[in-house]
DNA sequence: GCTAAAAAGTTCCTTCCCGTT
DNA sequence: TCAACGGGAAGGAACTTTTTA
């Protein structure tokens, strides 16, 4: 068979090129020499991979099937996850981080250090991953993470720090939260960035308000409590959400905000875009306008004050996307770092050390606007109140606000309280590109219910499809297992990604809050690192089971995503999603256990969802070398004539090997295919071998790759369906890696930067020690302290719970 | 035979329409 | 009656393949 490098050109274009093998977020890969501590991040040769993903084929680029010549970074990328997580400073430490002494070459980053200090979250990945610490410890990174490859590659310097979203904006009372046990170590600063999830300049002229879900006035109106808040563990992924003309001071209110203040935004159906000539990126825009009416059916009113339901929730440097490609752990920073750095750059609410004048003049907060802007939705949020309590079905009675009197939606049984005015930074939970586990000691996260694989998503300039639904019938349900208190939880939902790369948050969907008679469960909006999270209770008396009818999911333009400066996913045919539920446990000594489930993939496009096959689960994960097995696997778009290709891939992303399976036609059906898995090429293969496999139903139409791994003959065969094989994900993918068996749930320490092992519990856990808490961020510590690879072993990345002191 | 440009064909994205609930 | 939901399709942009020079 002939490999699709064969039939593919070698040259990728530049942004492929760029997109996959691009450095971490915020990483500065200097073409000029790079000091030992650093170059093995960005530039350095690839060390071997850690023994314990050799199963996984860490790290190895391959080529993926609808884009032959794209890289697909298959593997193992978690390999310095747990030690990642162990290098978290406190906040506690003051922005004293040892900056000054990283390496010239990276002096770029240090510039962004500097700013971003008070920037954006996704400026942080800049920092954390210049300073020259993090790369000490196991050729470069802490347990010996492969390090990015070099390669073609765009180089994207974020004006880190400047961005009018910065979380640095002075707190203020608009962006209460809720506080259902939210921990109380939530970072809640920062003005609401009205743009957070979507560029505004992207707006759709026409944008109803019925899907003007990120901060549009029916949203907030609807829930009456929408807020937005930064987290301030944002990862780099999370995105600088830079403009680029964010740093002139006048241009430094969020452009949703302009017309509020009195700038021209004319209605739109006025103009498409308006104020693109004020705003000379924009300008350069090629995302196609509105049709040529320039209407919708359903007009948002003209002139109203809505100027955009916000921005894009990456202007993130995120790593490249298709569906098929994805980059390896080396090339992944921190986020712990970058966690640590946050909470070192913010601790204490003094923000101005450190911070460039322009900086922090451009941080501070257009109160005008957002008193505009907000008043209608939550009269109470400025007003002195009692302090979050979290909602509570037995809480007060909510006093009636404004926007109570515009809607009327049923009153659920509880009410989200606020927090009188935001709390002080400090570390918190994970940012939501963070992986981690569905279960941890007696905890568990599941899916009790999936959603359908089809949910086809809704544009902005479109009215609502709908929530997303179950297989068969009702609403996917979430239960948390093993909780006993009284006391109820927040449970976070958002969009994240369905390739087989790191599960992080969907740059091109967001999730769209439900409201209605036929809503039971309530829920309110947030906004994450750009990303909007529907927060949803766990209540006690509801075993802590959450029936998800209230979550619908926007599309937003992948021309207003990808233009975005510092984004380089891109939106074409990555149009499936995965619904990403958290849950934020309270554990004694206050610390907070965070759980992580994803669901089953869900195809969002139109088209796809009618003809390209999609395989939901699969009977075998593995099997042996030999073959010769039967696998069944279920899932939508199944022909007859549909095939199903076994595919190795080499390091360089070429498909060493191809083969068809035999399939059984007889008992093809259109949910379900059996195949006869092939024999792998290599009878003698000592250990496991991870391949994947796709159904194809002809030229491309393609499945996404699964995960199939051979095993050598004399190993003992694993013969439990992928379903068992992995918790968090139906088709033996670990969410975060799309290879290898779910992570051992543990629990991670999130302050200091000093950890040290706790035998008593998961190896994994780690107790603050004093001498952590004095000694400071030294980066050196970060890297020695962090368990070595070793204590990772067996199997993959261990991606964490993360227990986090409160 | 190779390369580049142009043309043609295909796929996908976005918007709009409209019937149903 | 209205709005939300949900299926379908038009139009065009983006991409791929083929043809031509």
């Amino acid at each position: 068979m002939k490999s699709a490098e064969e039939e593919t050109p070698e040259v990728l274009p530049l942004s492929w090129g760029s997109r996959a093998m691009a450095p971490p977020p915020g990483v500065c890969r200097q073409s000029q020499p790079v000091p030992a501590s650093a170059a093995v991040q960005g530039a350095g040769p690839a060390p071997s991979p850690p023994d314990w993903a050799a199963p996984a084929k860490p790290n190895t680029p391959a080529a993926c099937p609808e884009e032959p010549g794209a890289r697909v970074w298959s593997g193992t990328v978690l390999s310095s996850w747990g030690c990642e997580h162990y290098t978290y400073p406190s906040s506690s430490l003051g922005p004293a981080l040892p900056l000054p002494t990283a390496p010239p070459t990276v002096s770029g980053c240090h510039e962004l250090q500097t700013v971003g200090l008070g920037g954006p979250p996704g400026g942080y990945g800049a920092v954390v991953d210049a300073a020259p610490g993090y790369f000490l410890a196991g050729g470069g990174r802490p347990n010996g993470a492969p390090p990015a490859l070099e390669s073609p590659r765009i180089e994207i310097t974020p004006y880190l720090g400047l961005h009018p979203h910065s979380q640095f904006f002075p707190d203020t009372e608009l962006d209460a939260l809720p506080g259902a046990r939210r921990p109380s170590n939530t970072a809640t600063l920062g003005l609401p960035p009205l743009d957070a999830y979507r560029d505004p300049s992207g707006l759709s002229p026409a944008s109803s308000l019925s899907s003007r879900s990120g901060h549009s006035e029916a949203s907030s109106f609807e829930s009456g409590c929408s807020y937005s808040y930064v987290s301030p563990q944002t990862s780099p992924w999370q995105s600088p959400c830079v403009s680029p003309r964010a740093a002139e001071p006048d241009d430094a209110f969020p452009r949703g905000l302009g017309s509020l203040l009195g700038s021209p935004r004319p209605s739109p159906a006025a103009s498409p875009r308006p104020g693109l000539g004020e705003d000379g990126w924009l300008a350069e825009r090629p995302s196609r306008p509105c049709s040529p009416s320039g209407h919708k059916r359903r007009l948002a009113p003209t002139g109203s004050p809505q100027p955009s339901p916000g921005a894009s929730p990456a202007g993130s440097p995120r790593l490249s996307v298709t569906e098929d490609s994805w980059l390896g752990a080396g090339h992944f920073p921190s986020s712990a770092i970058v966690a640590a750095i946050n909470a070192l750059s913010t601790d204490g609410l003094d923000l101005g050390d450190g911070l460039p004048p322009k900086a922090r003049r451009t941080a501070e907060p257009p109160t005008p606007s957002l008193a505009l802007k907000l008043e209608p939705a939550c009269e109470d949020l400025g007003a002195p109140g009692p302090p979050a309590t979290g909602f509570s079905g037995d809480g007060p009675p909510r006093k009636p606000t404004f926007c109570d009197q515009f809607l009327a939606v049923p009153q659920p049984p509880y009410t989200w309280a606020r927090p009188r005015s935001p709390v002080a930074f400090s570390p918190t939970l994970p940012a939501l590109d963070w992986q981690l586990p569905a279960r941890s000691g007696p905890y568990e996260l599941r899916m009790e219910v999936q959603p359908k694989s089809h949910h086809r998503a809704h544009y902005e300039t479109e009215g609502s499809r709908g929530a997303v639904k179950a297989a068969g019938g009702g609403h996917p349900s979430v239960q948390l297992h093993g909780y006993v208190s009284s006391e109820p939880l927040t449970l976070q939902l958002f969009i994240g990604t369905a390739d087989d790369r790191l599960l992080r948050p969907h740059a091109f969907y967001q999730v769209h809050r439900i409201t209605g008679k036929t809503v039971a469960t309530s829920s309110q909006e947030a906004v994450l690192a750009h990303t909007k999270v529907l927060e949803i209770p766990l209540l006690p008396q509801n075993h802590m089971r959450a029936v998800i009818d209230c979550a619908g999911i926007l599309k937003l333009r992948n021309s207003d995503i990808e233009l975005r400066k510092g984004e380089t996913d891109i939106g074409r045919k990555n149009t499936r999603v995965r619904l990403v539920f958290r849950v934020h446990v309270p554990q004694p000594g206050g610390r907070t256990l965070s759980l992580q489930v994803a669901s089953n993939p869900i195809e969002c496009s139109q088209r796809s969802a009618q003809e390209l096959p999609l395989v939901e689960k699969q009977s075998a994960a593995s099997g042996p070398v030999l073959g010769g097995r039967k696998m069944v696997l279920s899932g939508h778009n199944f022909l007859p004539d549909s095939k199903v290709i076994f595919v190795e891939k080499a390091p360089d992303g070429h498909h060493v090997w191809e083969m068809e399976a035999k399939t059984d036609r007889d008992l093809c059906q259109q949910n379900s295919l059996v195949v006869e898995i092939p024999p792998f090429r290599n009878l003698r293969i000592s250990s496991p071998v991870q391949v994947s496999f796709y159904v194809c139903n002809g030229k491309r139409k393609r499945s996404q790759l699964q995960p199939y791994t051979y095993l050598p003959a004399h190993a003992p065969i694993k013969t439990e369906p992928a379903d068992e094989y992995d918790d968090c994900s139906p088709l033996g993918f670990s969410p975060q890696l799309g290879l290898g068996p779910s992570p051992t749930a543990c629990m991670l320490p999130s302050g200091p930067p000093l950890l040290a092992p706790t035998p008593s519990t998961s190896p994994m856990l780690h107790e603050l020690t004093p001498a952590a808490l004095k000694a400071g961020p030294t980066l050196c510590h970060l890297g020695l302290a962090a368990p070595s690879t070793q204590d990772l072993l067996p199997g993959p990345p261990q991606p964490s719970a993360l227990l986090q002191p409160q």
